[in-house]
DNA sequence: CATGAATTGTTATATTATAACATTGTTTTT
DNA sequence: AAAAACAATGTTATAATATAACAATTCATG
């Protein structure tokens, strides 16, 4: 037995997603907890709304919902709020769409290796240790000493891969 | 004998540069000629920029270069030219730093594989297809079909570690 | 040299993000 | 509990990145 690589899967359209949400509060909470941070009121309603479905959510759609439900709100407000919660591993930055997702095992540090359907928008993600390792071993070669790495992956779901068959 | 995988490399800081540009620009006009698509004054001029250093260089920057040469010059000049050497494969974008680097082997369609030194800033770029397909196999095994891909690697390049190893 | 298509110019604006400083809220110390 | 110290949020302004829409020009081609 080996520990699953996806940790944030395309969910078939029937699941509860109100449990993703609950879950990612949850542990929010005990992770900050933990490590001293202070898990707010704001904080953890901008988790809410990056949760808020298997897409990735806009800054300036947060700071809109925001405005709606709590009056006033500028852009640091939410940027401040993001960078918490990207420094906490609870949030991922999709950089091909300047925009955010909830991170599907926070706790444990790590990149991410996302999965964008071209169809849907939603995104998976992956923490594969195999690519992890097999682009370390790549850049070793050139002598080049690896941080940190961004794999964005476009294609096709493959739920949409079926709908597509269906259709067409 | 294996094709190399790094195709565009860190090269040393003694390199003639020139040769770089002056390859790359033959290359580009041999590819243009291929396909039937102009290289115009503009077009070239702004792959030269881009090919300034090894350094990703930004549309803005891109553009003020422009109008000092050349009088007018708005974004969408910029933009317009990128997004054609984008598409002939000429040039890439660094997603995670908002800019743009030439391309190492134009003519070999491909999403490219960039090492991205924190210290002194200059981008290499692999090709390497065992990255490439061992990406879509994980991708396979949750039925998602692969259209390409971003992977950025940060990190140290093997001439910045060794200055750290001598300073510190 | 007229025509149509491609390229570039121009103006305006949308989108994404940060700087700098003021205020409020929370914990800690006294 | 008051004061100090620090963390979090509010506020105003602006920087940085990118695109839309339409006009003018250039260029291959008939």
């Amino acid at each position: 037995m080996h520990k699953n690589t996806v940790i944030r899967p395309f969910k078939a359209a029937s699941h509860r997603h109100q449990d993703c949400l609950d879950a990612a509060i949850v542990m929010a909470r005990r992770l900050c907890d933990a490590s001293g941070q202070r898990f707010t009121r704001l904080r953890q309603r901008v988790l809410e709304l990056v949760w808020r479905s298997h897409e990735p959510v806009k800054a300036y759609d947060i700071l809109e919902e925001l405005r709606d439900e709590h009056g006033a709100a500028a852009p640091p407000t939410v940027y401040r709020v993001l960078d918490f919660l990207r420094a906490q591993g609870l949030v991922h930055k999709i950089e091909s769409l300047n925009a955010y997702v909830g991170c599907g095992d926070p706790g444990d540090a790590h990149s991410g290796q996302f999965l964008i359907c071209r169809d849907c928008a939603r995104v998976a993600e992956m923490n594969d240790p195999e690519l992890g390792a097999l682009l370390r071993q790549k850049a070793a070669r050139l002598g080049f000493e690896v941080d940190g790495q961004i794999i964005e992956i476009n294609g096709r779901c493959h739920e949409c891969l079926q709908q597509k068959g269906e259709t067409q």
